[in-house]
DNA sequence: TAGGCGTAAACTGTCAACAATTACGAGGGC
DNA sequence: GCCCTCGTAATTGTTGACAGTTTACGCCTA
């Protein structure tokens, strides 16, 4: 899914881990959306296995937060409500922003000459010059996840990478970007890069959490917008 | 465990989530070190219960990434390295931070008052005064979750209460402090609570970073002499 | 005596059956 | 007609047994 690491310790052979795999990628690619219930029996046929390593992969996805389970009631995808979304997004502004400080000091030059050929490449797409709203699991993703990366801190990749774009991307349709939002978005990652070629740590974390602030405060706006077509 | 909320939800009947819960207080309390095995024969015949709720509440110690798993070869506890402590607490700073500049503007007044309160008690501690060393699991650890909790993010509040400091506590015999923290940590304490009397987000967010940053710089002293002991 | 091989024990992985709880619908009472 | 109750079906919770893998021990050989 867009991870480019083949390295993939392809650690499974055992049904459970298989199943846990299996389940994180559906409800990540919406074949399961959030809301809905997890059937033991409907899935356990589905993928040939048993209930067994079926219970412990929802356990696992329960650990992760990816579930919710009520006793004797059964699992379900989890759903966030806009609050419980901006929270997140609040989130993810502190640790990205500190994802973007370590990654000045640490980056390497080749890294950052690939930050800024994306870019570039960014600025010629259609869907940025047009202003119709692309930044959705594109290159955007790519730019914070490549710089999140260059941070060298392993379990903060992991958060941010793993466990903090997925949830995201899970609610990507309630994330659509405000008119005029990517040009805009576009020029705060060449703030973002700027201060990352300077190796100034200050202004990498400071400049990255403007730009998810300011991403953050759109999404308000689209709440805002969708609340009053609500009531009309 | 020091958490005097009474009104957990109590939702058990199910061996799975009891299991779940009397794992986590073990490894927790160090009944588990880190390390450990868990051998599932034992555990279920401690218990009193089955392998398969057992296997269930281990797949989501493991989601939780309390516990590692290999295949065919069992779960353990987890065990972190001195580098994985570290970028475990420059995440704490990144997310306390923040917690902290939420709270300047949501905490109410009488939490404010309690925290003066603590502060007070905490000058008049021998174990401050004397430095021998006490913020360990103490007040200290009171002083942060009563602020993480009035940042008003609940998400945040799960990451840093549940997760964050019950996966510290587990090192905590690698925190001790240096020599003279006790009372410079207490006086940064001072400088955090001062903050938020003012209600000033960015003085907030920086003196708890700063506080935390000095912490940590604590731990990577203390790192140093073991390391110079080790070689004598 | 040291090293390698083979067997056996212990453990994890998986399954199908059983128990308990919940949800749904039909029937009867008010 | 509406609501409560009871019974049945469906679903989750749990168990013990079976299969496959790893590990450890002892024996044989060089």
């Amino acid at each position: 899914m867009a991870n480019s690491d083949i390295s993939q310790p392809l650690m499974s052979a055992n049904l459970s881990m298989l199943a846990f795999q299996r389940l994180e990628q559906a409800i990540m690619a919406g074949e399961l959306q959030p809301g809905e219930r997890l059937s033991e029996v409907t899935l356990a046929k589905r993928y040939g296995i048993s209930r067994g390593p079926l219970r412990e992969a929802i356990g696992r996805l329960e650990g992760r937060n990816l579930v919710e389970r009520v006793a004797n009631q059964g699992a379900r995808v989890v759903s966030l409500n806009e609050a419980q979304i901006l929270d997140l997004l609040v989130i993810r502004e502190s640790l990205e922003g500190m994802a973007c400080r370590l990654a000045a000091t640490r980056i390497k030059p080749a890294e950052l000459k690939r930050l800024h050929g994306m870019l570039d490449s960014h600025a010629r797409d259609a869907r940025v010059v047009s202003e119709k709203g692309y930044f959705q699991g594109g290159g955007d993703l790519d730019f914070h996840y490549r710089i999140v990366r260059a941070s060298g801190n392993e379990r903060l990749i992991k958060m941010l990478d793993e466990d903090m774009y997925s949830l995201l991307r899970l609610f990507r349709q309630r994330l659509s970007t405000a008119p005029g939002r990517p040009a805009q978005a576009l020029e705060e990652h060449r703030v973002v890069l700027a201060a990352l070629d300077a190796r100034d740590p200050d202004a990498a974390e400071a400049a990255m959490r403007t730009h998810i602030r300011n991403s953050r405060a759109s999404i308000n706006h689209i709440i805002a917008v969708r609340a009053e077509a609500e009531v009309a």
